[in-house]
DNA sequence: ATTAACTGCAACACGAATGACGCACATAGC
DNA sequence: GCTATGTGCGTCATTCGTGTTGCAGTTAAT
């Protein structure tokens, strides 16, 4: 690796990101040139800072990795009452994500260092919900991989749904949908 | 319009787009190229059936649009009662979103031909939650349009999760899971 | 203040994908 | 069997995205 960068490149780095993620969020095949343009920089200079398509795209996904682990680990997910941290890592994740839909929301994503961070918020995730397991919030026999498959596919409706609404109530939204479903419950009058 | 097309001439359209959906889901930048290979014609022949790539993408999608009603219109989502309605419809509409992932689950598929199928479909499908509501199967101050983006991503879901195992089953998991989440449930031992 | 790093600009090379030909051959439909 | 239609093949032009280079001017760091 070479030596440390220089305040501006570093600036123009994370100019380059936000706007990749903006620009590849509306159009996936996006140009290069529309990213460098969005980021208010030339296109030769997207060159200088990332050798060519794939280390930006890659670079993208790390980054927005690297703050979703953030977000998890900072609603402190096995401290927390399971109903609880459920409620926190939804809401952190939410905000997250919805910053960074298409560097998380991309296949690429996940093959990207060969998933290392995925298989960490995996793992975090299972954990999580196998505590909830015992302690009896979900289902017994609930099976964990399809309960985390459909827990991330409620998160992303969530996104798709944000009529204004905050990150908080979105969460106990995916939160009461993922441990009730819709159907009507048995103990109602 | 022009006339109708030969025999032989309809043959190569329905193997270029069967052969674009196998292509496109596996690479949604694939080449025209790769295409006309996966088919067994031609890159020319593509072109002489499909003006351009953006010709081609929209008549895969009404290829898949109208496959996609036809079943669920098959289903008889109105003359049954809800919960058979339910597990009919969606077993339908796995086989047929199995078949065509990448056609049906493009968002360019929504924007295709101002999206007619797809409100008519968005429509069926209000139309059966609503009676399920009305009827009790549902909760009944449940959201139908989040239930409908929850019902959507479960279906997608299911799709991914296919680990060899049939539309019924799968179609009964989404039903459950739609219903009744994955959380403990009150009258249970 | 000096130096090393960074940027924008212009220009270029390169490859890939697209799309349009004409031609010879086959095949469906009557 | 005749004819219009369809197909494969080879070829060509064009466009577009990518990536590189050199240079002049600016800015951060010491």
């Amino acid at each position: 690796m070479g030596r440390a960068l220089r305040a501006d490149a570093e600036r123009s780095v994370r100019l380059i990101l936000e706007a990749a993620e903006r620009v590849l969020a509306a159009d996936p095949g996006a140009t290069l040139e529309q990213i460098a343009e969005a980021a208010g920089v030339a296109r030769t200079t997207v060159h200088r800072r990332f050798a060519n398509r794939q280390a930006l795209l890659e670079a993208l996904t790390e980054s927005a990795e690297r703050q979703l682990a953030e977000a998890i680990e900072e609603a402190r997910p096995d401290t927390a009452p399971p109903l609880v941290a459920l409620h926190r890592v939804t809401a952190n994740v939410l905000r997250v994500k919805g910053a960074w839909s298409f560097a998380l929301g991309h296949p690429a994503a996940q093959a990207c260092t060969t998933g290392a961070v995925w298989a960490g918020v995996n793992a975090r995730c299972l954990e999580l919900f196998g505590r909830a397991q015992r302690e009896g919030l979900f289902h017994p026999e609930a099976d964990l991989e399809w309960t985390r498959r459909v827990y991330y596919a409620l998160i992303g409706e969530a996104l798709n749904d944000a009529r204004g609404r905050d990150p908080e109530s979105l969460a106990a939204l995916v939160a009461d949908t993922l441990l009730h479903g819709v159907g009507q419950r048995p103990g109602a009058p």
